[in-house]
Order: structure tokens, then sequence, then C-alpha cells
DNA sequence: ACCGATCGGTAAAACGAATTACCCCGGGGG
DNA sequence: CCCCCGGGGTAATTCGTTTTACCGATCGGT
């Protein structure tokens, strides 16, 4: 095994292959980075068969010292063992990242300034050829001025400082896409199971859903609206409160797909059906969404796609083109948990 | 905003900050790198000086070049997105890695071998000081030789080929913790709803089982096995399933938290209660673990520590002293979803 | 007064590719 | 016959560090 990094024989350089088939290192080099209008098809040639010969691969910290583009991007996140966001959103940056023959560099902050701020300098140092910024729950950061230095996105996050660009999703439509689905049903009592109070998303969902009352001609005094945390437990005991309301609510709007978890074990010990007693829907549309049974309704942000997006315009250079904000839309997927109200 | 990587007012290179005192660039690389005991103090301090003052920083790919140690751990997986596995792992390694002043690259291969040739490969051309590859279940893998250029370790995984080190959690362990837990409360009637069938994890768990029971003097053919495949859905019905089998199981003991979850939903509309009616352990201690209501009782996998192991040991040039294969225990939590059976 | 050690530094050579500025040779036009 | 041009390359410089010599003083000892 080896003993340290890079040990055994010596990688062949670009030289070598050069001096493989009689070429400068020039030719070689030229021929390997598609500059080849002045390299005769014969030569060319015969330079890639040397590079395959002799297993010839670039290094890439020379390619980044000398050219000052290292095919890194970096990535600067919260948190990245939090659910169900992180993993989409790397995995839309990295997708996109490896098409260009590039990979992801990371840095966990912890939300600690100071972290972001040494994060910052440090993947600069590295010369990255670009920053992407993602909060866990959607919010305002603030970013050090290092970062206009290098084309920077910022993904499920804003700030007001400079003229940063941020791909968030579009929760307030999501929001509304929840209520009107459940009022196209035919629900007339509907309870939103709101997540952690002061969130950017919660507001953000819940002025969503009000506007889909309104717009319906409800007043939104008559449908309750209880107050969490995003978790399972919180989504436990509000749907308990929520089914002990007077007249009972005939849906469930959860603040995310684990509000919605807690919620069916809620129904289930109260003995209520779903859907055909109260429909339930989630948010998030997290790979457990799908497998829940009866399998869950519920609002899709995507994450997947903002991280792809964040990556093509840092690497495409075209980052500038990008409004201030731009907001995906968040669909709703219909499944099993939602149906007309009882007695209907 | 800057318009291609780096642009601006040039960084100070180390020939500035020596210009800057009237020393070599070599004093200041020196002074910079600790090798200072040809260095006088005096000379020191003003190096030192001037490198905050000028805001000098090095360039990584420069050191990267000169030094073949880039401060870089490469991490390659199946599936970055995937949980409960990927978030804790790369934060254990992403910690040790911050605290080396180092920083994660990372692919994901999609389990496809090409992929994964080219990742190695890849990564291997950015002169990684280090690999690990981690697996989201336990598996064998195979890796192109070209791992032996760098200390490797596997976290989750393990390979036949070549002598290289895994770290692994140990099943069996923690599926005889988890069956020595309900025993122990009592229990005598057990079932166990066990994940997808021809995964590793599945059979370590499934022995530790029935090496709990035999242990206790108890015939395995007692308690039945169900078969699923680490899903909520599948959890739902193999509860289902089991709760309806002659005797009843008054504890189940599920391949994940997942198929926990399933189960209090299975439970609740049948009408039983937890863990009054009936007990339920869990496996893998996600975070959701904590949050169900009633908390569930699980065995928790060490992946933040799997993670911090093989970073340290691939940065301390310690991956020979390691064993072939490393088992981390994996110890059973207690919360409030197991108590003794009815009527004890 | 001369000889070796230190001490405190420095100049110069890597590291491997990208890039700039030429250079040589053959052929076509005048 | 001479000139110029363009095709096909190449030599040399550069990127910013690390590292390997080596060097000129000062100093203690005899």
């Amino acid at each position: 095994m080896a003993k340290g990094p890079n040990v055994g024989t010596p990688r062949p350089t670009i030289l070598d292959v050069g001096r493989h088939v009689g070429v400068s290192a020039t030719t070689v080099s030229l021929v390997l980075s598609g500059q080849d209008n002045k390299i005769s098809p014969a030569t060319r040639q015969r330079v890639l068969d040397a590079v395959n010969e002799l297993g010839y691969r670039p290094n890439r910290a020379a390619q980044g010292l000398r050219s000052g583009r290292t095919q890194t991007l970096g990535f600067i996140t919260d948190e990245i063992a939090v659910q169900p966001f992180s993993g989409p959103t790397v995995s839309g940056l990295h997708d996109v990242a490896w098409e260009q023959h590039s990979l992801l560099l990371m840095v966990n902050t912890t939300r600690n300034p100071s972290r972001i701020r040494a994060a910052v300098e440090d993947l600069i140092d590295r010369q990255v050829d670009g920053l992407v910024f993602a909060a866990i729950g959607t919010r305002e950061i603030s970013l050090p001025d290092l970062v206009r230095k290098v084309p920077t996105v910022l993904v499920n996050a804003f700030t007001s400082e400079g003229d940063l660009r941020a791909i968030l999703p579009d929760e307030h439509a999501g929001g509304r896409a929840a209520v009107e689905h459940v009022l196209a049903l035919g629900h007339e009592r509907i309870a939103h199971l709101a997540g952690r109070e002061n969130a950017w998303a919660t507001k953000a969902r819940l002025r969503g859903y009000v506007d889909g009352l309104l717009a319906a001609g409800l007043d939104p005094a008559d449908h309750p609206v209880f107050s969490g945390n995003y978790r399972i437990d919180s989504g436990y005991e509000l749907a308990m409160r929520a089914m002990s309301a007077k007249p009972r609510p005939t849906a469930l709007l959860c603040g995310n797909d684990q509000m919605a978890t807690g919620a069916y074990i809620a129904l289930a010990r109260l003995g209520l059906r779903v859907p055909e007693d109260v429909s339930v829907v989630g948010y998030d549309d997290e790979p457990l969404a799908a497998d829940l049974r009866p399998a869950l309704t519920t609002v899709r942000i995507p994450f997947y796609e903002m991280g792809r997006m964040a990556a093509q315009h840092t690497f495409g250079g075209t980052v500038e083109d990008l409004p201030a904000m731009t907001y995906l839309s968040c669909p709703l997927v219909a499944r099993a948990s939602t149906a007309p109200p009882p007695g209907q």
C-alpha cells in the first residue's frame, strides 16, 4: 500500500509524451487543449497515441497554477447532514460540475459567521472557479466582500448586501397550490399545520395558503393555523390538536413531509383514515413521501434543479444574466393521501 | 460583480511580502511554513506583520504543484443524496479535514463502475492526499489499482482485492443488542421485520438476532422473520402481516427506522399502542427516530465516527496501522417505544 | 592570528502545464 | 530571382511555492 501521497512510478509529464513522439511539450499541450489548428492531423494523432500508451494524465495542480482555473466549484452550506435539503442540492451541483469536468469542494459552516469567512477565504485561496452558498432553511445570509472575486450564486438563501444572485423555491405558489388542490377536491374545513414560526419558508407558505383561500372567496379566519416546528412530533401534536377542534377539519396542510408523517400517526391513533376521513398534504416531497401508506400528496421543492441551475450559471459565466432572485416553481404532486371530503 | 474567476487586484505573492520587508521569498516561505529555526525572531515578526498588512494568502495551486500535497481529501460515494448514511459520514470526514486545514473533494458515482474509475483518476490527477470510499448500503466494491497511489480507506464497504482497510459498523452486535434489549424486558414473542433480503447489513443483523435468541436459550424458529426492503411502506405491510400471526408478537424488531415508522402507522391503525401493546425497535438512529411519538428505541450506526476515523487515518498517514477491517460498535439507544410486554 | 562552526539568510532550481513570441521551410506572386 | 506569407512547430517565459544548495559574517577556541 502507498506510504505517502502519490508514491510509486512518477507520472509521465507533458514533456515525456512530447519526447516519446519527438515533438515539443508545446505541441502536446496544444493538442490536448484542442488548440490544434496549428498542428497537422498526423502529429496530432501521434501525440494522442502516445498519451494513451504512456497513460499520461495532466497534473491538475499545475494546470490550476498556470491557468488560474481549477475546474472546481466551492460549495458552502450550513450543514451538509440535514435532510431533505442538502442531498438533492449537492447532487444537482455535482452533476453539472461533473459534466464540466469539475468537482465540488465543500465546506460545512454550522452557521458560524467566522467559519463562513474562513471558508470563503480558503476556497478562494484554492482558486475555485465559482462559489455556491446554500442555506438549509431559506434565509438571509451575510457574506464577506471577498466573494466578489469569484462568480457566486446563492441557493435557497438571499442577501441584501451587494448584487449577488439568488435561486429560491417559490414557496408562496407552493403553499397556494396545496390549498387549491384540497379546495378543488371540495374540502371546506382546512387546517394548516405550520412549521417553525419565524422561518422565511413558513411565512411564505402561509401567505400562499391565505391567498389561495382568499382567491376562492373564503375567509382565512374560518381555517385554523397551528404553529409548530417542522418535526415529526410537532406534526403529531398539532394534528391531535387540530382534530379536536369544534367542526373537525377534513384536510390537513402540513408544513413539511415530516409533520405529515406525524399527522399520519396521530390520525391513525384517532381511528381516522387517510384519505377517506381526512386528506393530508405534505411539503418538500422528500423520498419518504412516496413511501408512506397511503403515499403522500405533497408539494415538491426542486432542490436538485436549483443546484443544477446554480452550477450551470457559475460555470457558464452567466451569473450576471440571472435576475437578483430567481424563483423556481414548487409543483403539487398528487398521490393517495388526498380525496374528496367524507360525505361527498 | 466579478466577470471571470479571481479578477480584480492581483493577490500579493510571497515575493511581494518579501520585498515589502526587504527579505527574500525563501525567508517568507520558511517563516510561513514554521521552519523558522533559521530565522531570527525579529525578521520573523516583520514577515508576519507584512503578511498581515498586505493581506497575503498562499496560492494553494502553487503549493500543491510544488509540494505534491494539496490538503484535500477525495471522497467517492454511491449517492450523496441518500439518507441516513451520507450526511453524517461526510460530516465526520469534513470535520477532521477542516481541522487539518483540508477540504473534501467529492464525487458521486451512482454505482457506475466506469464512473468509479473515472472518479479515482480525476481525484488522483488532482493530487488528493487521501481517498475515502463509502457505500450507502454496506457492500463489497471493486476499485481500480490506481488507488494504491494514495492512502485509501473504505467506509461501510469492503473489498477483497488488495490490502485496503475498511471501517464498518458492527451490525451483528447491533442486531444482537436489539434482541437482548427486548428479551431483557421480558418479551417472549418477537418478530423481526428485516430489510432488503440480500443486503450484507440485513444478513449480519439477522445473524445477530438469531445469536441473541440462541444465547438466551430460545429457538429462533419460534420467532418469525419477515423480509422487506428498508422502506416505510415495507415496514407498514410487514407489521400488518406480523400482527396477524397466530400468537401475536409483542415486540417488533425493524430493519431500520424507516420501517419502524411504517410499523408505527400500521400499529396505530390496528388500534395497538406503542409501547403498551407492542414494543418497537428501529435501526440506524436517524434524526427522525428521536422525533417519533413515542420516541423510537433504536440501534445507532456511528456513521459520523466512521467518517472521522477514516479521515484521521488518511491524514495521519496511519492507514496501514489499521487492521483490514475495523468494526465500530452499534449501541442500542433506549427511548420510549419499548417496554415490558402487556400483562407483565 | 587563524580555523572551524554556527547563525541568518539568499539564489536558484524544481514542480508541470499554458502561453507568448518567434522560427524555419516551401510555395506562389511579381 | 526575390519577397512574402502561411503552415507547422518550437524555445523560452511564467504561474507562486517549496526546497536544496550555498554563502558571508561573526565568534569561540587555541
